[in-house]
DNA sequence: TGGCTGACTTTCG
DNA sequence: ACGAAAGCCAGCC
């Protein structure tokens, strides 16, 4: 039984939670949502997320949306800034989707196992 | 105080 | 299978 989120502590949960992302693995805003016990709030990671960048450093390019798309891609300080990011890190982003998304999927639940 | 918006997800047509 | 609409939570005007 997950902990009631309240407010700001979304943004630090939501951190830890990124920060935990292994290199070269990606997950869904509705995986990090459902972790932190709001699977409906998927959009409150993605708002997180979205002023977190450049107040904390975390790997915000390793979120997409359930479909492995890069759909805040446009929010990066350049629109190929996330590309390029999951290029680096050995990922292969095809039509703004990552290959073998399937496969490189995270779930930050099985950190807890 | 009330209403709109948003890096999403799920479901109905 | 594709398209459109609803649902949820928190911040901002």
């Amino acid at each position: 039984m997950q902990p009631k989120i309240t407010r700001k502590d979304y943004f630090q949960d939501v951190y830890e939670v990124v920060k935990l992302i292994p290199k070269g693995r990606v997950t869904s805003y509705g995986a990090i949502a459902n972790y932190l016990g709001a699977k409906q709030g998927a959009r409150m990671v993605g708002w997180a997320l979205g002023h977190s960048h450049g107040v904390v450093d975390i790997p915000a390019h390793r979120v997409l949306n359930r479909e492995g798309r890069l759909t805040g891609r446009l929010q990066f300080a350049t629109p190929t800034l996330m590309q390029e990011r999951l290029e680096a890190e050995g990922l292969i982003v095809e039509s703004d989707r990552i290959k073998n998304w399937d496969d490189l999927f995270w779930d930050p639940a099985e950190q807890l196992i």
